[in-house]
DNA sequence: GTAATAAGTTAGACTAATCTAACATAATGT
DNA sequence: ACATTATGTTAGATTAGTCTAACTTATTAC
């Protein structure tokens, strides 16, 4: 069994893994806030556990067995967040903090009510997969809105790197899961979009928050 | 803020004070499963936080304080007990052990909201009264079936020292919350009693099931 | 009322998770 | 290419919560 420390430094390595899967102790670190030598101390262990490859010097690396874990944490995390949106009211900015609590909770069987309650669903509130009870993930394929172009109309189907302020932000701007966005123009000097959804005919949105929203061809 | 263990002394310590309100330090450790030198520790590591009266080789006592936060944590648990089975299909057996990893959970709001889902229940699925969000318990003056005479009708209303065994053989006997039993006779020598109730006619009930079984008058 | 037993405390050690300070290695810039 | 900066590691301290062994105080039993 893993401690809750142990479960959160396996989701924060899994979410800093990029297409390579290396991570820097740095950026874990500043992702978990803790500091760097509390981290290589943790990255030890859990390479003795054989949950990441650890080499001196180098990027960490989840292993099969690490990864499957994390997955199995966020798979918690998610289905957490769906039931309480869809079953208890809350509203999709506020589940995170909740849910961050409730995914240490060692109780499978509570997780797969959540699941059967809520018809298996394959994505949360936020448009991200949840993985199966065997820790595989269906990768969709999204892309980031900043790499789409000018003419094209998309669908807002997930955030990247959310937080309460970004998603207080789309809220006020009307911005929801599944909303069609026109592209209709981007600015070459600072990466913003033009686009129209909705009711809104011209909305400028800058490349920071492009780079966030991730969608789908319609 | 305490954390997860101190909520764990306190709320033993509140379920171990009879009238007197005295605890000692043995009967606290056997309860935690925590040895005592361990337990003397947090003791006086509790009762510098004031919430609990502590003078070497006393009887501990829990401040008001210490009750009040002891009730707090009592009423997440019986709200996420009720919230189990009312709202997610659990059976009131298996509901404890999720129950003891919720009650940590320092999100105010998520218990509210299974109160206002539950419509401001008073009592657990257990019979046991649900303390309010000031810490506050109405206090129900139950009595152990055992104290009860010949020809006497009750209602089970609670079980007290509560097991996961326990619960098994009440379910095997079908005896529920709410139900009506009438006592036909006590066996001075063992305390065993002859009721009735349901479609069974002449069940025998040792005195240490009677012990546990809370009723009222009908 | 003293001896034996039960209950409680003190002292000292251990593990998990954290920190700061100091040192080591890798990457970067001119 | 070498100096500087960024990244990573080691060493040693700290806190929370736990333990065992040894000692002290209170209770019980004849």
């Amino acid at each position: 069994m893993n401690s809750s420390t142990e479960e959160n430094y396996l989701k924060a390595l899994f979410s800093l893994s990029g297409k390579s899967g290396g991570v820097n102790v740095i950026d874990l670190s500043k992702k978990l806030g803790i500091k760097m030598p509390t981290v290589t101390s943790m990255v030890k262990k859990l390479s003795q556990k054989k949950l990441i490859d650890y080499k001196k010097y180098k990027p960490l690396h989840l292993t099969a067995k690490g990864r499957k874990e994390a997955l199995l944490i966020i798979r918690k995390h998610r289905l957490t967040e769906m039931f309480l949106v869809e079953k208890m009211g809350f509203g999709w900015q506020e589940v995170h903090k909740v849910a961050e609590q409730l995914e240490h909770v060692q109780i499978p069987v509570l997780f797969e009510r959540m699941d059967e309650m809520l018809n298996f669903p394959k994505f949360d509130p936020h448009g991200e997969p949840i993985p199966d009870q065997t820790g595989l993930l269906k990768q969709e394929q999204y892309d980031k809105l900043s790499n789409r172009a000018t003419g094209e109309t998309v669908v807002f189907c997930a955030v990247e790197n959310t937080t309460d302020d970004f998603l207080e932000y789309l809220n006020n701007r009307e911005i929801r899961l599944g909303l069609k966005l026109k592209i209709h123009g981007i600015e070459p000097f600072d990466g913003s979009m033009l686009v129209s959804y909705g009711k809104r005919q011209a909305e400028r949105l800058s490349h920071t928050i492009c780079e966030r929203l991730l969608v789908r061809k319609t």
